[in-house]
DNA sequence: ACGCCCACCTGGAGGC
DNA sequence: TGCCTCCAGGTGGGCG
């Protein structure tokens, strides 16, 4: 579920909430996520003040006062539900595998079904940077450096179609399922195209359009952020209208005008075992 | 180094 | 109501 700009809100809203709050206790209610959590996790954060949290492409990194760092990934189906002092006392439902109660009466639950995510540490900043899954890591796709030309140099000798490649967090870091297929669309590349063929003017269409994408849906995010504690307390996993993710038999909203009466629809095919959505139309 | 496929999990939706 | 199948926004690891 959730992708770059899902992460970026949960990351914001933890922030608005617990940024400098001291963790009071920690109950670890399972040994293991995707991997297994320190397994002296509450003592290692038991008096910690969150000092900073930052995003690296879908993971959080949450930097507490003594120097450590907690890494969370949310997986497919995490969540970040976070409760208001006064709202911290019901029953830990089923899926809720870490909970962070504060000192101030805020309560954060780690909440995730499938499991796919992960909460680990390091002790130190560097040690963090240095972590596999960070070192190899591609650029974040609103550094200035993540231009047209290092895009083609990372797609260069690529015999995929670009639809897989860009899911390759090696190539641009944050992007999944659905915000590759949007970029594409909104490019107006072919997700069959091969990816070393991504070059020259749809390289540079490509990486503007991956950063609007992105950039549209954090403002969506960031627009429900002000409620960030709702009933539930979730976060996060904001409504979005998006132009081919999930509308298999929509019109194009494209290019359906040019024909009203016979409106090229958006159509599904699946690449490597995923969905992929497009028009054959005008993305070429 | 690259590309393909599987596995890890649970839950929701839809068909019968 | 129950049972079955399929599908889901991620990604590391094993294979060729």
């Amino acid at each position: 579920m959730p992708e770059l700009p899902e992460v970026e809100t949960v990351g914001r809203g933890l922030a608005n909430a617990v940024l400098g709050a001291v963790i009071e206790t920690v109950d670890q209610r399972r040994p293991d996520l995707r991997w297994p959590m320190p397994a002296d996790l509450p003592a290692r954060l038991a008096g910690r003040r969150w000092a900073e949290i930052t995003r690296r492409g879908k993971y959080l990194l949450v930097s507490l006062d003594d120097g450590q760092v907690m890494l969370l990934h949310l997986g497919m189906s995490g969540r970040m539900v976070i409760l208001k002092p006064g709202h911290n006392n019901a029953p830990p439902a089923k899926h809720d595998h870490v909970i962070f109660d504060f000192t101030d009466g805020h309560r954060v639950i780690f909440s995730d079904p499938r499991r796919f995510g992960a909460l680990l540490m390091e002790p130190s900043a560097a040690a963090m940077a240095a972590h596999p899954l960070i070192v190899a890591m591609g650029p974040e796709p609103f550094d200035p450096a993540f231009d047209a030309a290092a895009l083609s140099a990372a797609l260069k000798g690529r015999k995929s179609p670009i639809k897989t490649v860009l899911l390759d967090q090696k190539v641009v870091a944050g992007l999944g399922n659905i915000y590759v297929c949007e970029a594409l669309y909104l490019a107006g590349i072919s997700p069959t195209r091969l990816a070393h063929t991504v070059a020259g003017k749809r390289a540079e269409r490509l990486v503007p359009a991956i950063r609007s994408v992105l950039e549209d849906a954090i403002r969506a995010g960031g627009s429900t952020l002000r409620d960030y504690v709702q009933a539930s307390g979730e976060l996060g996993y904001f409504q979005k209208q998006f132009s081919v993710y999930d509308r298999e038999g929509h019109p194009c909203p494209r290019c359906s005008v040019d024909d009203p009466d016979n409106p090229p629809m958006i159509m599904r095919m699946v690449q490597s075992n995923r969905s992929t959505f497009y028009c054959g139309r005008c993305q070429r």
